[in-house]
DNA sequence: GACTAGTTGAGATGGAATCTCATTAGTTAC
DNA sequence: GTAACTAATGAGATTCCATCTCAACTAGTC
């Protein structure tokens, strides 16, 4: 465990916010706290791998426009996201019969299953009251990841 | 509707297959079939988009490490996708089970839904037969759970 | 101190997708 | 038929995220 490993850790672990590879960079490099050391994007990249594999983090993929984001794991659960495509707004939920479901569905095809990504999308209680749904489609939005 | 327009359509169409931008691209280009244009990967593009938001395609993210597939979707069933991230492979799958208990979730969030996006990643039968699936791809595949 | 193994940093590289902009094709107006 | 507009295209440059390369560094061992 080097210095600059812990402090991944520690930023990650720091916040409960996602953060993405290059803000925790950007954080670590401009940090003026004590103790931080010199760390570059390459270090970042290969440590966070490193926790995924350890499944001390985890990465959320929120559209292939972005950046991938990670959050920290122990102590927490799995959680799917539900998006609202007017406002744009992301509630996070989870359930276990879900879950089993899902796995049921298609054990029969033989495959190792390693993850899954679930969002669902429609038009929350705000945009509803306000009644502006059904306007403008949210052109990016099917595309569901670009 | 141009004669390039037309080629991508017909390719999508043409097939079962989850084909890449740049495999459409290919195809078309390499094509010796009378009639099939010259075409450039920027039409491809540009073409892939509009029909998706006309829903004519939808596109099916495979994993960070590979480029989206699209699929053609008129006259097709809602299905989700099992997808297997060492080969690319995708198979269809649906369960009207599982739609109703992913409803089920969510349904006291108050969202009207429209539609939802359903991946299960894993490793296929034939790449785990080859037994190769512990190395080098793990780290890029990106995941929202587990 | 010299050997070894593992880690690091800076920048080069890679791949997918998008953007730029000059050119081309298609329409309409006269 | 052709001039004037408009929309779509192609080639390559560009962007962004992520990975890779490789020399320099560190830490532990003998």
């Amino acid at each position: 465990l080097t210095s600059q490993r812990a402090a991944i850790f520690k930023a990650i672990y720091g916040t409960h916010r996602h953060l993405t590879a290059d803000e925790l960079f950007e954080s670590i490099r401009d940090s003026r706290r004590a103790g931080d050391p010199k760390i570059s994007r390459a270090t970042v990249y290969r440590t966070l791998s490193l926790m995924e594999e350890g499944e001390y983090v985890e990465s959320v993929d929120v559209g292939r426009d972005h950046a991938l984001r990670y959050e920290h794991v122990l102590g927490h659960h799995h959680h799917d996201h539900l998006v609202c495509i007017d406002c744009g707004r992301v509630v996070e939920f989870s359930d276990d019969d879900l879950e089993e479901v899902q796995l049921a569905s298609v054990a029969h095809y033989g495959f190792e299953i390693t993850s899954h990504r679930l969002y669902i999308y429609g038009t929350c209680p705000e945009c509803l009251k306000s009644g502006k749904s059904g306007g403008k489609k949210k052109r990016r939005q099917s595309i569901s990841s670009r």
